[in-house]
Parts: C-alpha cells; structure tokens; sequence
DNA sequence: AATAATTCCTAGTAATTATATAGGATTATT
DNA sequence: AATAATCCTATATAATTACTAGGAATTATT
C-alpha cells in the first residue's frame, strides 16, 4: 500500500513544470538535478505523463518539456493513476466480476469507500493548488 | 498502491470470526474453506492477527480460533495495518527525515492528507460495523 | 554540412516483495 | 495411544520495482 516511486518522482516532475512554466521548456537535466533522481530514470517515467496529455516535449538541442495544458486542469488524481495505474485498493473495486461473490462481500464495500477517499483528496487538488502550496512552502516570511 | 492478500484474506478471515463469534471456536479448515484460501496460507497469516492481540487461539484437538476481544473495539484500520504495516502511501508520512527535504515538500502535505483520508475511513468503522453490513448484505428479502 | 545537445526507444538486471507450499513439531482431547 | 488441531521454519516461484545502458532520432547552431 505505497505509491511507487514513479508516482512520488513523477509527481514532483509535474510540480517542477508547473513553477517552471511561463519561461522556456524544462530540460531533462535540470529537472533532475533539481529533483534528484537520475536523467535516466525519469526518461523512462516521463512517457506516461505524455501519453497522458499533460505534458509535450521539443525535440532536439534547445528542447525540453512543457505543461501541455493548463495546471488548474491537472488533477494530481490523474497524474499518480497515469504513473501507477489505478487506486483501487483491491481489483474487484474496478472489476467486479474479478471476486466471484463480489456482489455479497462487505469488505467490498469498505474497499470501495477507501478508493472513495483517496479520490476525493487527489481529485480534488490540481497541479495549480500544488504548485501554490509549494510557492507558500519556499516562500521567505 | 494495491492492498495485498494478506490483507484482503486476513481481513475477511476476522469477519468469518466475528459471524461466528458465539458459538465454538473456528477451525482453520473451516474458515479456510468458507474463504476459499488454502489452510496453509491461512496459517502463516493468522500469527499477525494473534500478537496484535485481535484473536486467541485453542490449541489441540477441537481447538480453533475466536476473537479476544469485542467486535466493536476492533477496527478495520488496526487489521489492516497489522497486515500490511502503515497505510501512509509514502514513507516520509511516517518519518519526516526519510526524505531531506521534508519541510518544503508540497507533495508531502497531499501525501499526507491521502494518509488521513483512509485512516478516517478504516479507522472508523468497526468489525462489528463490518459484520452488521454483511449480515445486510445475506439477509434473504 | 558538421556538431552538439537534447528527447526517444528498447532492452537488461539486480533486489525485493508477494504468494504461496511443504514438512514436521507441539498441544490437547478422547 | 491415536487423533486432530495449532504452531514453527524453511523453501520455491513468480511478479514487481527501481533502476542502468546503449544507441537512434531530432533539431538549433555554427
Ligand atoms: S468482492 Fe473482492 S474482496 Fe470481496
Ligand atoms: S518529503 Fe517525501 S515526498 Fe517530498
């Protein structure tokens, strides 16, 4: 019951876009630095946030990522299923037919109230409100 | 982010308990086939539910297992979590030092009201509540 | 046209975790 | 003594995780 460290660093590869944005495309490489992980393995993360719709990418010297769409319109609920695929505690929350007596097993329902909670929170926050908590974190007072 | 069996058998194995509360105690095998899970599995996953104080064992012949203590004093979130280990979907949830830069972390504020959304769920809701739901759930109508 | 810097693609790999199974020791009832 | 249950420890196998490696494709600059 851990998110994989996809979703964590994927996640924080969203964030850094997100501050980012308005300036010119975020290379890989600073990304990393910045973040700490390895160019290498973001490499291999970053496609699933592509393939998501949440960011583009320019090829080439000089290229780099970009938000894709607005950050407001980025839930994080979207950006950790596209990293770690679904939420769902237990499978059969998706698919019921995948427990064969899904249709009389209370723990069924508890499951699903649990996908429930962690949808409202993640769904409920978008890269804008995350990028804002960060602004308010690194702020000087 | 997927619980594991243990916690999903684990679970349904306290519910099997809790229907059987008041009569004599459970055997393994019983439960075992109710569950449809292997009686060896079973077995190497009951010792969790035992040193967390949930059930008592009967040794021997005629032996089994029951609860040791009432429905209602034994939540979901405390089955689980002796199943599972923490439920915090990342580690620096439970210690802040894991990662270094804990204190300006963003992500670590959302990652910890995930935490909170599923404590308030399984933590709230009793294996007595458990029980009376499936008791619902099988009631001819 | 050559160079350099970037993303893109595919494969491999070591470590860990998940999901069991197996065999026998211990305990208590009859 | 026989039986039936829990208890304990070890082993096996498969899947997943968290990376690393190498090079191909693309593009701005010179
Ligand atoms: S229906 Fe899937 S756990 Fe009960
Ligand atoms: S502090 Fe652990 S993810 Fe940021």
């Amino acid at each position: 019951m851990k998110f994989s460290t996809r979703s964590r660093y994927g996640t924080r590869a969203m964030l850094d876009l997100a501050l980012h944005d308005n300036s010119s495309p975020v290379r890989l490489k600073d990304l990393a630095r910045r973040q700490g992980v390895s160019v290498k393995y973001l490499e291999q993360i970053i496609p699933a946030l592509k393939n998501a719709g949440f960011i583009r990418s320019i090829r080439g010297i000089n290229g780099g990522y970009t938000l894709a769409k607005g950050a407001g319109e980025i839930r994080l609920l979207d950006i950790v299923e596209a990293l770690e695929g679904s939420l769902s505690p237990v499978d059969c929350v998706d698919m019921p037919k995948w427990c064969p007596r899904s249709g009389e097993c209370a723990t069924h329902e508890v499951w699903r109230d649990v996908r429930k909670a962690i949808d409202d929170v993640l769904g409920g926050t978008t890269l804008a409100d995350l990028a804002e908590r960060q602004r308010a974190l690194s702020e000087p007072r």
